[in-house]
DNA sequence: GCGTTATGTAGTAATTATTCTAAAACTAAG
DNA sequence: CTTAGTTTTAGAATAATTACTACATAACGC
């Protein structure tokens, strides 16, 4: 028979896959978790078939816990799941040996496809991460970290940015036209992929730059 | 026969949601919406026991939502869920009409307590919420959270630039003019005491705003 | 080495954002 | 019902940013 772990803050959300799990494995047990303590404390106790992960919850370092999983138990699939479709987290979750990561707004089918996939020891991940994945690790970039692909001045751009320096501030400390520091801005951005300050701010902490 | 509206663009969460909601009213009809349009097309055609309207939806104003329904269906009880237990949100839909306002945080007792109570025409307020309304209130107004000093208008639009929109964007999205979202941004940030986009998201992370 | 691509630099034009001022519209108090 | 304050709305002027182009170097692959 096969036993599941969710965990996840939201009472509605585990009470939704609950019923998706029953749903396809019937009779199945599932045990929840509301935070990362209480996960690791079922963990430890028992031996499930996998475990599906949520992002955010409040009072838990989700991929500290992934990380945590990944060393105490290397064989526990995990699949992660996230409120944001932002693929920006998947990759760090995958790197650090999760099954699968899928989005709360993924349709019905997939998040099904996703959990078998997992169950039967394969790895998913969504056509979109897919893209994403092939973009980032294409030719010589085989970069972990996005912002490693930056020149030095661009990396200097970024930090006064995240900062909260304007361009045209940036272009008065160093000393370089407004243009200039504007073309900057922008291939890095391009670089990052990222449209505007709030998502390279984003990006950036989850990478823990400053 | 019961009939209810879901309306959240989180298949899981309308799940559990359905689960809940079948447990309680047993053979109950339950339509689901992914977004406001599809909401607004339900609501025309039936009529609910009551509507279940998540607080953040992609594509969705749910603010205007919610004001939308009580001007075309002032009968028409709301049940706004909010993933964020932040009760600056739920003064703002309290006061335009809801019937209730619960976090998706909230023990299950909790949730089916407040279905409960909208089904039966009346209000549903939690312990807390009470709580805050009462200090929002009394006397002078000795507000702990800056964000509550914004008028409606603000707020809109404060939630609008956290999710990263542009003044020109937000100018089109709510048919204004560019300098009056340009304006309100002023203030904003003048009331906030903010110097920048990033200061302000700073801000609001630290009172858990979304 | 030689072609190709990445980097650092800007000018100019087009687009966007901010500020200042101020008029309606609305609200609450008297 | 009037008045004072607050909120919502913009026009016009100004300022800042972005997009596009361009060119000189530097680095890189073969």
């Amino acid at each position: 028979m096969h036993k599941f772990l969710l965990i996840d803050d939201h009472v509605v959300v585990r009470s939704g896959i609950k019923l998706l799990l029953s749903s396809i494995y019937e009779g199945c047990e599932i045990h929840e978790a509301k935070d990362g303590e209480t996960a690791t404390a079922f963990v430890k106790e028992n031996h499930y078939d996998f475990v599906m992960l949520d992002v955010q919850m409040p009072n838990t370092d989700s991929f500290l816990l992934m990380e945590y999983f990944k060393a105490s138990f290397p064989l526990l699939k995990v699949l992660v799941f996230s409120m944001n479709s932002e693929s920006i987290y998947a990759l760090r979750f995958i790197k650090a040996g999760a099954m699968g990561f899928i989005s709360k707004e993924a349709p019905l089918d997939e998040v099904k496809k996703a959990i078998n996939q997992v169950v039967n020891g394969k790895k998913y991940i969504s056509e979109e991460m897919l893209f994403v994945l092939a973009e980032g690790t294409s030719a010589s970039n085989t970069n972990q970290n996005p912002f490693s692909n930056l020149s030095a001045r661009e990396f200097e751009i970024v930090s006064m940015l995240l900062n909260g320096k304007t361009i045209s501030v940036i272009a008065i400390d160093l000393n370089l036209g407004i243009s200039t520091v504007g073309t900057h801005k922008g291939r890095i951005f391009n670089k990052l992929k990222v449209a505007n300050l709030l998502e390279l701010k984003e990006l950036a902490n989850s990478y823990n730059l400053k």
